[in-house]
DNA sequence: GTGTCGATAAACT
DNA sequence: GTTTATCGACACC
């Protein structure tokens, strides 16, 4: 595939647990109203669908807000949380199988500047690192709002392309205390020693084992 | 560097 | 009425 084209269905049309290590690397890219935004995907979490507690379609469950998760792969999956923030996902696996991955935190690359400003933050040396190294930062550093949910990902103002090569550590999903024994997955991916994944991944990488993926 | 805590409202039961 | 796939501020080391 030519490094410039989206990622397209086949990609994302796989298990989840497949898809969240492979977009390790893929670029992020966002033509936004304010310019080009993209940024090196670096921290991802699988959700498994009906037989994984921590997923919003655990046990079948089906509702306005999960919807887009139970059709075809490669659509944005984003929704409100806390009152406050958003959460970026994209759906996997097969149509009617409720899959997807959690997009945590990217590397930003181009458009800091319209990044550091939805951030609400000065941008320096010391604060790249922080435009989007959690879910809900990476919305804001890339503009993603709600109305961008269902969106399809394979060809339109937001996709994926093709990236870097990168070893990976694997851990814990973060923030599913209550999905019990499923919290303690290793369903959580982040890039080898980068400086910009989320705080708590950080820390929680240390007791993790490292990987080499494959070119 | 680490840990705790409150904000805040949509979506859930 | 309860929960929540988070964040930033603050205290403390």
């Amino acid at each position: 595939m030519h490094p410039m084209m989206p990622l397209d269905r086949n990609f994302f049309a796989r298990p989840a647990l497949e898809v969240a290590p492979d977009l390790l690397g893929k670029m992020l890219i966002h033509h936004s109203p304010e310019g080009m935004l993209s940024g090196m995907v670096v921290e991802t979490e699988a959700y498994g669908g009906i037989g994984d507690p921590a997923s919003h379609a655990f046990r079948g469950r089906r509702t306005s807000r999960n919807e887009v998760m139970w059709g075809p792969a490669g659509h944005a999956y984003i929704y409100p949380i806390y009152g406050m923030y958003l959460c970026f996902n994209v759906v996997t696996g097969d149509e009617g199988s409720p899959q997807g991955v959690f997009i945590r935190a990217a590397e930003p690359r181009q458009g800091l500047d319209v990044m550091a400003k939805a951030r609400g933050m000065a941008l320096n040396d010391g604060s790249v690192t922080k435009l989007a190294n959690g879910p809900s930062k990476l919305c804001m550093a890339f503009r993603l709002t709600r109305e961008m949910s269902g969106a399809d990902v394979t060809g339109g103002a937001l996709h994926f392309t093709e990236g870097e090569d990168v070893e990976f550590v694997t851990s814990s999903r973060i923030g599913i205390d209550y999905a019990g024994e499923a919290a303690s997955w290793p369903w959580r991916f982040l890039v080898k020693d980068s400086r910009f994944v989320s705080r708590r991944a950080a820390r929680a990488a240390l007791t993790s084992q490292s990987t080499t993926k494959g070119a």
